[in-house]
DNA sequence: CATTTTTCAATCAAAAACAATCATAAATAA
DNA sequence: TTATTTATGATTGTTTTTGATTGAAAAATG
C-alpha cells in the first residue's frame, strides 16, 4: 500500500474512533508495526494526529484554539480593564449572573480559581467557562441566531429560578433620562430580570456608551453600578447623583 | 499505446482510485515500467498528478473539507446513514428534541430547509442549528463540563415546559433486561423525561450498542423505536417481541 | 515497589522504487 | 532510400522504503 494512501485510512480511522492502536492500523493497511510508527511520527509532525502510547489521538485543539476564542472578543485595552476589575469584584463563594457581551466575556479569565457559580445566558461564553472549569448553569430559552445568546419567556422562567450576590451586564446606552437601554426588547427583559433577581448590578461600559440610548429600556440609572474606563467631567456632574460610577484607573 | 491514450488511462485510473501504484499502470497500459515513469513525470509536470514512491496520488488528496464543525464529530458512515434515516423521519411543523451525542449531531444536516423546531440539550449541536437557520430551543440547567450537555434539575424543569413530536436519542446499550441505558444518571432522567413528553422516541444506535449495558436506566425497550444500521440474526431474533426495530440498509 | 508486559526508538539488511544511461525500434524528414 | 529524431524498454547503480530485531522506556500487574 502506498504511502498516502496509507495516511488517509489513519486519518479516515481516526476521524471515526477519536483514538486509534497501532495495531489496528497494522491490520487495516496490512503493514508492519515499523512502518506505522513512522506514519504516526511524520503525521504528528504535520499536525495531522498526535501520537499516544500505543497509538495515535485526534488533536484536540484546545488551548491553542481558546486563545483564539479570548482574541475574537474584540481586543481593546480599555474593555480589557473594565472586565479585570468586574471580574477582581467576585469573591469566593459568589453566585453571579454574566450577561452575553464582549466585554463580560473578557471577565472570565478574571474568574479562574475562584470557587463560584456563574449563571449565564450566553452560549459564547461556555468554551472559555469551562475550560477555566467554573460551575455553569446556563438558562433556556429560544437560541437567537445572531449573537447565540438565549432569549423568550423560556430564557425568563429559566432565569427566574435563580438568585445572585452580583449580575453582570453589557448594555449599549447609558442616558440621564433613558436609563440604561439596549436594542432587543428580548434581550432587554432579560437583563431585567436578570438585575431582580441581584443583590447588586454591575454594568461594564466603556465611555462610548455614555449620552447614548437604544430602543429597549433595561433600568434605571439607580439600580445599577457602572464600572467604566473613562468619563468626561461634563457627564461625570451630570451622572454623579444619579447613579454610582467606578473609573477604572489604568 | 500511444502516448496521450497512456496518459488518458493514467488519470482516468487515478480518478477511480485517488492512488495508483506503477505496477498497476504498466499491467494496464502493458508498457513498461521506464515509459511510466516517465508519463508520470510529465504529467506532475503539468500538475495533472503528483508522483509519490511507488505511483501517483491525485492532486487534490480529497481529505473532505467538511465544515469545521462537522468534522469534530467522530465519522463513520455507519453512523451517517442512521442519522440521514433519523433526520429524514422528521416533516415539515414537527416540534422535536435532538438529544446531545455524535450520531443526533449528524442527523442536522438532513434537516435542513423544513420549517421545524428544535429542542435540544446538546450545547455542542448550536452551531449547525443555526447554521442551517432552524427555530432552536436550548433547555437550562447545568453545564455538564466534558460533554456540553445541559442536565440537572434546571434541565428537567427547563425541558418540562415542551412538548414533542418527536425525540430522537442517543443511547449507550441496548440490553433485554437492562432496557435502554447510559452512563450518567443525569443525563438519564433528562432523556427519560424527553421520552415522556413525547409522541415517538427514536433511538439512534449502531450495531456496537446492542446487549450492552450502561450503569443508567433510561426506559424499557418498548418505550422507543431503535434505528440502528445492522444487527445479526440472534439480536433481531431477541429483541423482535420487545420493540420495534428499523434497520437502515445502505 | 518490584516484576512483567507492552510499547517505543534506533538500527540494519533486504526489498522495492528510483533516476540515469544506453541500445534498439519506430516514426519522421531528407 | 538513408539520416535523424523520438519513443521505448532493458540495464545499472543509487536512493528510499520497509520489516525485523534489539535494548530502552513506559505502562500494567501483582
Amino acid at each position: 500500500m502506498l504511502t498516502p494512501e496509507r495516511h488517509r485510512k489513519i486519518i479516515e480511522q481516526l476521524g471515526e474512533k477519536q483514538v486509534v492502536t497501532i495495531q489496528e492500523l497494522v491490520e487495516a493497511t496490512s503493514s508492519s508495526e515499523s512502518t506505522i510508527r513512522r506514519d504516526l511520527s511524520q503525521l504528528q509532525k504535520e499536525k495531522k494526529l498526535k501520537r499516544v502510547h500505543g497509538g495515535a489521538s485526534l488533536l484536540h485543539q484546545k488551548s491553542e484554539e481558546l486563545s483564539v476564542i479570548e482574541k475574537s472578543a474584540k481586543n481593546s485595552p480599555e474593555k480589557e480593564r473594565i472586565a479585570q476589575f468586574a471580574g477582581d469584584l467576585v469573591v469566593e463563594g459568589d453566585c453571579i449572573y454574566i450577561d452575553a457581551g464582549t466585554t463580560t466575556l473578557k471577565m472570565i479569565p478574571y474568574l479562574k480559581d475562584k470557587d463560584i457559580t456563574v449563571v449565564t445566558n450566553a452560549i459564547s461564553h461556555l468554551d472559555l467557562l469551562t475550560e477555566y472549569e467554573i460551575k455553569t448553569y446556563l438558562i433556556g430559552g429560544l437560541v437567537k441566531p445572531k449573537t447565540k445568546a438565549l432569549v423568550g419567556s423560556g430564557a425568563l422562567n429559566s432565569l427566574r429560578t435563580y438568585r445572585f450576590d452580583k449580575v453582570f451586564l453589557g448594555i449599549n446606552g447609558i442616558h440621564l433620562d433613558a436609563g440604561f437601554t439596549t436594542p432587543d426588547p428580548e434581550e432587554a427583559a432579560v437583563k431585567q430580570l436578570a438585575i431582580s433577581l441581584s443583590q447588586k448590578t454591575f454594568v461594564l461600559a466603556d465611555h462610548t456608551k455614555f449620552n447614548e440610548a437604544s430602543f429597549s429600556k433595561v433600568a434605571e440609572l439607580n439600580e445599577a453600578i457602572i464600572i467604566t474606563n473613562e468619563i468626561d467631567e461634563d457627564a461625570a456632574y451630570d451622572f454623579q447623583d444619579k447613579t454610582d460610577i467606578r473609573v477604572v484607573t489604568p
